[in-house]
DNA sequence: AAGTTCGGCAACCGCCTTGGT
DNA sequence: CACCAAGGCGGTTGCCGAACT
């Protein structure tokens, strides 16, 4: 069912996720948002690569997401708005609260092509109004107008985040933009960048290794960089503490990534 | 019972878009 | 304007269990 898990040449893992991955992920990103999907593996010490994590998350992690069992009116409105939008299947997904572009898409191939081919054929064979497909057909206008009112699926986490552009304007990138005061390469940080050894994806706080971790113990913030006795600030508000603790790091040009 | 084929789906890959510099 | 990085999207693959022979 999933493929088989193994790693990559940069130790980047691949494959099926186990329970404990899917863990880490959540906690993390339900404690901090995805603030950078590039650099949340490494934070939520996670042996993934960026995509992988956002995958994840968005087809199965995410809070509300249904799996399987696809109500007759889902499929119906995945023809429906098939017919309309073509393999459009992330603006399919936001008329489908709950389902993933990519359930969408698979059940669209296993299952909702041929129906929506027969149906067709079906179609063709009959008589004009005659045909059961057209009480459906006559269904597009308020298809548009009232079923399919756009129920926006909102990545609340992302809004809720304290490190989240929309509440605090950060871009994406502006951590990078902390990582360049002290990385010097003329390309931007890649993963390499930070490993500084082979060792790098062995070491405890990325690693998978055999200690249990709970979640929140491996995962790390941008504000976790700051020094212990920054920790006091940890009273302030989110955006106040987060903020002094990039201050903090800036004056101390800390790269965790480095040390 | 054993071997083969098929169906379903999680995950990966590569391309495109967007935003920043 | 060009370049780059990150995010997002759609197509495809790989694996496993179920169904079939």
């Amino acid at each position: 069912m999933v493929k088989t898990p193994s790693y990559d040449k940069n130790g980047v893992k691949k494959g099926a996720w186990s329970e404990e991955e899917d863990e880490k992920l959540r906690a993390y990103i339900t404690r901090y948002g995805h603030w950078n999907w590039r650099l949340l593996p490494q934070f939520a010490g996670l042996s993934r690569s960026g995509k992988s994590c956002r995958l994840r998350w968005v087809n199965y992690l995410r809070p509300n997401i249904k799996h399987g069992n696809f109500t007759k009116e889902e499929e119906d409105m995945i023809i429906e708005l098939h017919k309309k939008l073509g393999n459009k299947w992330s603006e399919m997904s936001a008329y489908l609260p709950g389902r993933s572009d990519n359930e969408i898409k698979n059940r669209w191939h296993t299952h909702l092509k041929k129906r929506a081919k027969d149906e067709q054929t079906v179609h063709e064979n009959q008589p004009i109004g005659t045909l059961e497909s057209d009480q459906a057909n006559t269904k597009d206008d308020s298809v548009e107008n009232t079923d399919l009112q756009l129920i926006k699926d909102f990545d609340f986490l992302l809004a809720d985040s304290p490190l989240s552009s929309s509440s605090t304007s950060l871009s994406s990138n502006w951590f990078n933009g902390l990582l360049d005061t002290s990385c010097s390469s003329e390309n931007s940080p890649q993963l390499a960048d930070y490993a500084p050894n082979d060792n790098f994806w062995n070491e405890p706080f990325l690693s998978d290794n055999n200690n249990i971790l709970s979640s929140s113990d491996s995962m790390l913030l941008p504000s976790d960089f700051v020094y212990q006795d920054s920790c006091q600030n940890m009273n302030l508000c989110d955006d106040e503490f987060i903020w002094s603790s990039i201050d903090s790091y800036l004056e101390h040009s800390y790269d965790p990534f480095l040390n």
